[in-house]
DNA sequence: TAGATTGTTAATCGATTAACAATC
DNA sequence: TAGATTGTTAATCGATTAACAATC
């Protein structure tokens, strides 16, 4: 029986950094760039960069490297940025709104189409040309919108409430951006963003450089 | 020759959703907590929880688990949110006020003194109490606030350079949300914060789901 | 051609998981 | 006491790195 490796979770997390230094090489009309200038220019080894190419399919020349186009390509294609999917933001206060108007989603495919939030204030404006809509509206909201992703944004009390309507309205995919560990059926795809876990992290880099010096 | 592990970085990355849950048992008013129980609140192996929790320093007890109040201490102390770490932020965009605004860094220590955008508009106000400053005085600022991290949140072209003045001012810490990686000295510490490489997984992750239905 | 770079196969490294005696 | 839970030691798993023949 042919097994197939699913995820590759290190590998598909640079994929995005490869693909950022590749449109540099593209915007400077270079029609290949090999493994070794990419591995340079994030800190990486060279073998690093190859294997995680080989996952999206694409074959190099010796010599010259990764054709650039091809390369964009199928990098796009691997991670499903070459697809559009409807989505909505769940909780418009700071972290949300910053979400609405973040460029580089949109151009990879995420599209906010509405947001929804308790505060009559906002309810009925817009946050960078995004409708703010009534949180009560959420489940026929998302139905009628045909959404298949939601950002998480609301303050972390209300998150497991608010993901028992997503999944009811039939959310598939959420990008949880709070500090919850939501508990969802099977199938449900939950990307959790930590920034918690990212401010451990230097603290602790913080603490060992002190203990060394 | 004695060898010391500094880093650990997976697990210090679940600490910060471990302490979360000692928390609750703490508001709970809980005296001891099992490995068994933390593992099934974020569904994971009880086993990993203990292995995590024995880098703190700290004992259990058999049967009953670990003690709640000097836990929260141990972990606390283990990645240095005891104690008070002096900021500023660099580029008070959209992320960059929501990031102000997040109230959990401030319980874990994280003070920003200042923001520094280029913005005439912004500057001289104040967003969620810190006040915005011109980005010229960003090297003389950081030298008078005696700042050690900087939350960088420019738009990535001006990533680099806005570096070199960082470390030029004497920040130790950068906590990097653009999407460069960015060229430091040694003994700078660089945690990069990256949501495309989480978009990406979550992309991946539904192409996934897709292909085996 | 000479040599840089690729892709493959094997070795190493580190993190996760399993097994189990110790113990409250 | 009985049994749940700990901490330790060993086994497994997966990711990174090394070595190297193939090749443009």
């Amino acid at each position: 029986m042919l097994k197939i490796k699913v995820s590759y979770a290190p590998s598909v997390r640079r994929l995005p950094s490869y693909l950022h230094i590749i449109r540099q090489a593209e915007r400077n009309h270079d029609s290949y760039i090999s493994g070794t200038v990419i591995a340079q220019e994030l800190n990486l080894e060279p073998i690093q960069v190859r294997k995680d190419l080989a996952i999206t399919g694409i074959v190099g020349k010796p010599k010259k490297g990764y054709p650039v186009e091809p390369l964009i390509k199928a990098i796009e294609c691997y991670l499903g940025w070459d697809q559009q999917r409807e989505a909505v933001l769940v909780g418009a206060g700071n972290l949300g709104s910053a979400l609405i108007g973040y460029q580089e989603f949109q151009r990879h495919g995420l599209h906010i189409l509405a947001a929804f939030d308790t505060d009559p204030q906002k309810i009925g404006s817009q946050v960078h040309g995004v409708p703010i809509r009534d949180m009560k509206e959420l489940e026929p909201g998302i139905t009628e919108l045909h959404a298949e992703i939601a950002l998480l944004t609301v303050p972390s009390p209300f998150a497991q409430a608010t993901t028992e309507i997503l999944v009811r309205a039939g959310i598939t995919s959420i990008w949880n951006f709070t500090n919850i560990k939501l508990k969802v059926p099977d199938g449900i795809v939950v990307q959790r963003e930590d920034l918690s876990s990212g401010y451990a992290l230097l603290s602790v880099q913080m603490l060992n450089r002190k203990a060394r010096s």
